[in-house]
RNA sequence: CCAGGGGUGGCGGAGUGGCCAAUCGCAAUAGACUGUAAAUCUAUCGGGCUUGCCCUACGGGGGUUCGAAUCCCUCCCCCUGGA
């Protein structure tokens, strides 16, 4: 059995622990994506030896690409992944409403990389590639019809079996209309009300987040944080898009993370660029997930107590990515001119070590700040990694 | 020595009279990457500036032509068969 039990102090920076009967993570964490139950560049078999407790999976691919019956066939996504003692989170599919949707429209992803009003104005809220109801999101894959409502993805999660469930909702763009955000984020509601009926039955063995959404807008991210934060849900996804200024993320999670219960967990969706993990824990968020350890390691970026070091300009030296790493590249001694010829080869070990390490860096760095809320010192290490981040 | 096929920008490889400073791929260089349509994507990639033009360039030299990487002659080099 699964029972949760979950602390978290009530303070708004916290530490805090997360317990099933398998498997328990100390907060905050950061979950490594592994969208269709595997990571891009590593086999199954090694993930018990990664430095992670936390990873995520996504109802979208996992049922698209018929992963799900092999899950199912496994005995559940612990099996699946051969590690029965992590804690494991799965997505909606409601990320997919937007990416593959008028994400996809669009051209631009749920965070813009610089104020941009005009792009804002000139972009329509109808051009989408699903089709979005009140009762269902329709999509393509492959040229067929497939089809997600929270029902469905609640069923599939449920077959899943991860730790954490996150209900159904639509994750909304920084170039949406408020209009549209505003009646989206009302439909997410709407859908959370469907997902814990369909949840019902389960809340021994899985706990159901609801999603918070409401885009930039202080008025819309209150209102969603007091509308979600009043379900009887044992903790909370904050989603959509957080604005485009600078210190925006931080302000605009901090409106919702006042209003929900501080005594149950936040998993701040789809966030991990360093400064925007601290900003974030800084408001009290408790967990995360991001692909970009995983996915700039591909794209030939390490992560180092340096910075992000472009593994291009340091191509030539034939020594480790770092010291006093305990990664298998760096305790293997693996060079960055032999990474790089791996990479040039497209020999998959390239990839797959510079996924171990970042995956190490961003374990290390989540242990630290554990470690400074603990010893009060927090911002000290804030100060410290935004030196070079 | 004979017969045939080739020599194009750092590399591979298109182009076979003007639209060619030369498609494309690789490498190189500079960026990007936030609930993974992503081992991906974008930009630059002979030199000069007034960014439109000028210069130097398709093995070397010569020629034909208004115009040649493209046609002709010649030399050099490489590959494949045959003596």
């Amino acid at each position: 059995m699964m029972k949760f039990q979950i602390q978290r102090k009530r303070k708004k920076i916290s530490t805090g622990i997360i317990t099933t009967s398998n498997s328990s993570i100390q907060t905050p964490e950061l979950a490594i994506v592994a969208t269709d139950g595997q990571l891009r560049s590593l086999p199954n078999d090694v993930l018990k030896d990664l430095p992670s407790p936390y990873f995520i999976v996504n109802t979208y691919h996992t049922y698209t690409k018929e992963i799900i019956p092999k899950i199912e066939k496994a005995g559940g996504i612990h099996s699946f992944m051969q590690i029965p003692d992590r804690f494991i989170a799965s997505d909606s599919g409601g990320f997919q409403v937007f990416s593959l949707g008028f994400g996809r429209g669009s051209g631009i992803g749920k965070i813009l990389p610089t104020a941009s009003d005009s792009l804002r104005i000139s972009h329509d809220d109808n051009k989408n590639f699903n089709k979005i109801t009140e009762n269902r999101v329709e999509f393509e894959f492959d040229g067929k019809p497939k089809i997600l409502s929270p029902e469905i993805s609640m069923d599939l999660q449920h077959k899943i079996g991860a730790n954490i469930m996150m209900a159904f909702d639509e994750c909304t763009s920084p170039l949406n209309s408020k209009e549209y955000i505003k009646n989206s984020m009302e439909r997410t509601h709407r859908w959370l009300d469907r997902s814990i009926e369909a949840h019902k039955g389960f809340e021994e063995n899985q706990a159901l987040f609801g999603i918070v959404q409401g885009g930039e807008y202080e008025d819309l991210r209150k209102e969603s944080a007091r509308v979600v934060g009043s379900k009887d849900v044992p903790g909370f996804g904050i989603g959509g898009s957080f604005g485009d200024f600078q210190e925006a993320l931080g302000t605009t999670v901090g409106w919702v993370t006042k209003i929900l219960p501080p005594e149950k967990p936040r998993h701040l969706l789809g966030i991990g660029k360093i400064r925007d993990v601290f900003a974030a824990v800084e408001q009290g968020v408790d967990l995360f997930d991001c692909v970009i350890p995983t996915r700039e390691a591909r794209h030939r970026m390490l992560y180092t107590k340096k910075g992000r070091l472009y593994l291009r300009k340091l191509k030539h030296l034939d020594e480790p990515i770092e010291k006093n790493c305990a990664c298998r590249a760096c305790v293997e001694g693996v060079t960055m001119s032999q990474l790089w010829t791996w990479f040039l080869a497209h020999d998959l070990r390239a990839s797959a070590y510079t996924t171990l390490h970042n995956i190490q860096f961003y374990a290390d760095m989540m242990r630290e700040i554990r470690e400074s809320i603990e010893m009060g010192k927090f911002e000290e290490l804030r100060e410290t990694y935004g030196k070079v981040y």
